[in-house]
DNA sequence: ATATCTTATGTTATACTATTACGTGTCAAG
DNA sequence: CTTGACACGTAATAGTATAACATAAGATAT
């Protein structure tokens, strides 16, 4: 299927897979791999993904950029759902209990997670031009955090990074 | 002073000195050090410290701990200033810009900085427990963000970390 | 199968956070 | 003393989020 084989950056600026990012892939596949991934994970985890969840998901997923609970529920309503914001907020509630989902503070917004069930500390690229919002491996900068808090005595359950700045794409376009 | 020379923690857990964080220290001496700078640096970058804007920085000294917008702009209010949003909102966005003020994007909070004119990354320790809110150096974790959003060619402006989690004063509360 | 308990959804109302727009005042430069 | 830039006061509104309660759907144990 070519049309979902895209080049992201231009055409698809959101896409938040991080060793993709701003690259070409099958957005198909990684859309199904990830609701699979979902899936398997409610099963383990004795949770439900119900209808409204996955939906919720499924909107995330398409676009592959943060949006806000209002813009969600929208989406729900026209598919039937309910149309008030709790609707909306209790299923981003529970898929970013579960991982599923990443909220990106800055933003007051949401965005897919592309590694459901991967232990993983993200960081977020956003880039100030074009809104595109990228996951990036934080592993190290989490590392050094650790270490800045502990000499404090500060024990840090959850980290959030997120930072401003310009993505490839639009690094390209402004310094042409 | 004694009244002020107080020990950071149990008594004032909100204290965001990096160096000082969950230490005794004379606050009335901070507190005015704080100000002083800040009145250096507005003559300094020829920007306008008015009595709004120092109120606001007063305030936030005060208490060492991340307050809201509308929780400066009643006490604003309290003080004959104007009660009505912008009030509150533009002074702090006049102290964010300068430096003066951090805002915690988790909290939709603002917090003085113990560091003004100190060029510094900040990274905010925040206590689920006691809802203190420290100011941690982050400078190694900026830089190791910087080598992951470099690998995707992101550029980084500005970037915020914040680290939920528990403060040793309430970690020695809760495992007595 | 049915009663019961738990969990999820629908809905109303409201609280909290933030900005736009416009009029007035203030201060310094010319 | 006038002009122009900046700051403040105020009203109105936009955007984000949650509390509280009623109904419905699933699971569990008789």
């Amino acid at each position: 299927m070519s049309a979902n084989l895209h080049q992201h950056g231009p055409s698809c600026p959101g896409c938040v897979a991080p060793d993709l990012a701003f690259a070409a892939h099958d957005h198909a596949n990684c859309t199904t791999d990830v609701l699979a991934h979902a899936d398997a994970l409610a099963a383990v985890r004795n949770v439900r993904l119900t209808p409204v969840r996955r939906r919720v998901l499924e909107i995330l997923l398409e676009q592959h950029r943060a949006m806000g609970a209002y813009d969600v529920l929208e989406r729900l309503a026209r598919d039937g759902f309910g149309n008030q914001p709790p609707v909306a907020y209790r299923a981003l509630e529970f898929l970013v209990e579960n991982g599923l989902v990443h909220r990106v503070q800055r933003l007051n917004a949401y965005v897919a997670c592309m590694h459901p069930g991967e232990a993983h500390a993200p960081a977020f690229l956003i880039c100030g031009t074009c809104s595109a919002v990228a996951e990036a491996p934080a592993e190290a900068a989490r590392a050094a955090l650790d270490v800045s808090a502990g000499n404090v005595g500060f024990a840090v359950d959850r980290l959030s990074i997120e930072a401003m700045g310009t993505c490839p794409v639009c690094q390209a376009k402004g310094a042409p």
